[in-house]
RNA sequence: GGGGUCGUAGUUCAAUCGGUUAGAGCACCGGCCUGUCACGUCGGAAGUUGCGGGUUCGAGUCCCGUCGGCCCCGCCA
């Protein structure tokens, strides 16, 4: 029996104790994840963010605690003092780091009671998301919460530790900064002191990382927020984290090996996981043929293939018009797909019409031979050639789309996606990354009716191409590079313009005159004037990596307090509207409907 | 801006073709229980079917609108 004002100091937490600490007198705190009462004798799982321990109060050990602990519920917050014992053999519980032991209470004090929850907090029931975002702070005591914020603060820390090692300096830039009207929609901030003025939140460092180099620091990098004002995506917050490095007089190639190194590393040490260096490199133009899209998921086959040459003079009109008409066909193998139905077909057409496409052709290639509704538009020849183009077999299901070039891509790649997943074709144990190169620097914007940059407007261009600056600029090719990591684009980032004239070219091309290019990007262009080096960078997608490492399916399980597709915060209920003062300080006003 | 999907007890779900008093597990409350660990057991309480309107003798169910969660297209240099 303990004095009642006896002072508690922890002394272990709930996910340590073993077999060798045995009979030592010890001191847990923690919440009560479930109490099992069973009349004479108490079990309480005690939890903390390193574990579980089974406390046992027992009347013979301490009366007292023993009375306390009926009237504990889930969730309270307790400090335990008792001893260390070995569980009856048979009694050990396997699934508790702790199992082979259990503490015998001698005194209990209540920190703190609780309500009862709005949800369980144990695994196996799902809870809408709404509640969980409300009460986030309960959410966020659930083991795989807190695993992935633990993984993700693992990981920044192994960041923080190689880049310092490899002579890379952590600098903060602005919050509270310029608006530049290419890229993303800004978020705005209102200037009391500047009245009608705005900041605006980063959507990168970008111009800052830039200057660093300009200022000599060589070697940059940041773990930084980054705000985009856009819709979201289950990958996709309006403010998320990126790894953020720059660095002088370096080669793209500097760039790969460093991010290699450090993705070897993370999975190295975190996941205990070997991964192949150095990662494939695909060109741009290759990654649209072969996969439909920059951002393949390189871990399993349905490759596109290109038939046009070999189906155009078929009498089938669908396909033979489309060829006339300058359009394209295309198809892909569903290894082992000929026992698709008829209704699995439809569904997969009717996906690729919600594309673009008109239609999704068809064929089956079994013991008897092609079948298809179309094989009588087709020579054997042509049937034998056709599969031979995409390597099919017996048993394998060919489908084609044939379109403009833009839809047949589209359309194929969704479906690429689609099969994959739903034939759980990627090895979910393997890390597919791969290198995409070769990007067009500019894209044509048919809205605007002018070229955009496809990276970034200070991204450089491929030296031979500089030429066509003047020929033609959609052909141009940008010293960029995106990494991307089972079909997630994780990272980006180029080889930067540093020679002023280069950017007055690149700014010509976008359609930015001088004088509005030194209104938005001045300074940037007269540091180019005052001795900047060669220098280039990347930007890692922080959030996205760790989904992959945690094996998340949502942006939102791996971000403490993320916020809803409508860009909502339902624990804080932001955004919210603000006082009339506010708005008078800054001299705004609210337009409403 | 558009498409899809979901919303019923604290929670997870059920409720036939539109038809009696909207049910069940878990949680909650009370009792019993000294080896449980998703404890067991007996009993109890618990509902503005997201919200508003409409159709109907009758709506959780059908229709219209609206709010919110999620997924996707557009958008995201």
């Amino acid at each position: 029996m303990a004095e009642k004002d006896e002072i508690f100091k922890r002394t272990h937490s709930c996910g340590e104790l073993d077999i060798r600490e045995l009979n030592r007198e010890v001191t847990l705190m923690g919440w009560v994840h479930s109490r099992r009462d069973h009349g004479g004798l108490i079990f309480i799982d005690l939890r903390d963010r390193d574990g579980i321990t089974q406390i046992v109060l027992n009347p013979e050990i301490d009366k007292i605690s023993h009375e306390m602990a009926q009237s504990i519920r889930n969730e309270f917050v307790l400090a335990i003092k008792g001893k260390v014992s070995a569980r009856p053999k048979d009694m050990i519980n396997p699934k508790l780091k702790t199992g082979e032991i259990e503490v015998y209470a001698d005194n209990l004090r209540i920190l703190n009671e609780s309500r009862s929850l709005p949800f369980p907090l144990d695994e196996h029931s799902g809870i809408s998301e709404n509640l969980r975002l409300k009460y986030r702070y309960l959410d966020l005591r659930r083991p795989f919460l807190q695993g992935n914020l633990i993984l993700r603060h693992k990981v920044v820390k192994r960041v923080r530790d190689l880049l310092d090692k490899k002579g890379f300096i952590e600098i903060e830039t602005p919050f509270l900064t310029k608006s530049t009207p290419e890229g993303a929609r800004d978020y705005l901030v209102p200037s009391r002191v500047n009245p009608g003025k705005f900041y605006a939140m980063p959507q990168s460092p970008q111009l800052f990382k830039q200057i660093l180099m300009v200022s000599g620091f060589d070697r940059y990098f940041q773990i930084v927020k980054c705000f985009r004002d856009e819709d979201l995506r289950a990958d996709r917050q309006p403010e998320f984290t990126q790894i953020d490095m720059e660095m002088s007089f370096i080669e793209r190639e500097d760039i790969f090996l460093l991010i290699e190194e450090m993705m070897a590393e993370i999975f190295r040490e975190i996941k205990g996981i070997n991964i192949d260096t150095p990662f494939p490199i695909l060109g741009y133009k290759e990654a649209i043929e072969r996969f439909g899209i920059d951002k393949p998921d390189i871990r399993y086959g349905l490759e596109l293939k290109d038939i046009t040459d070999i189906a155009k003079e078929t009498e089938f009109q669908v396909f033979s018009k489309t060829v006339e008409e300058g359009g394209k066909i295309k198809g892909i193998n569903v290894k082992l797909g000929s026992r698709f139905s008829r209704k699995e077909l439809d569904d997969l057409t009717g996906m690729v019409i919600g594309y673009g496409a008109k239609g999704l052709a068809w064929i089956k290639i079994t013991e008897e031979g092609y079948k298809s509704p179309i094989t009588k538009f087709f020579s054997k020849e042509m049937l034998d050639s056709i599969a031979e183009a995409l390597k099919g077999e017996k048993g394998d299901l060919l489908l084609f789309v044939a379109d403009s070039p833009e839809v047949v891509t589209s359309s194929l790649c969704q479906l690429r996606i689609h099969l994959g997943e739903r034939l759980e074709l990627p090895d979910k144990d393997k890390y597919g990354f791969v290198w995409i190169t070769d990007f067009p620097l500019l894209e044509y914007d048919e809205a605007e009716k002018r070229y955009i940059a496809m990276h970034h407007p200070f991204t450089a261009p491929v030296d031979e191409d500089l030429r066509l600056f003047d020929e033609d600029p959609a052909r141009i090719r940008a010293k960029a590079y995106d990494l991307v990591l089972n079909g997630q684009e994780i990272g980006g980032g180029s080889i930067r313009i540093h020679l002023r004239d280069i950017q007055q070219k690149m700014f010509n091309a976008l359609g930015i005159d001088e004088k509005e290019a030194i209104l938005r990007f001045g300074f940037l262009l007269e540091a180019l004037e005052y001795g900047a080096p060669p220098h280039g960078g990347i930007a890692l997608g922080l959030d996205r990596l760790i989904m992959i490492l945690a094996g998340a399916a949502s942006i939102r399980d791996v971000i403490a307090f993320p916020k809803t597709q409508k860009a909502a915060c339902l624990m804080t209920d932001a955004p919210s509207e603000v006082d009339e003062k506010q708005l008078k300080e800054l001299k705004l006003k609210v337009e409403r409907d």
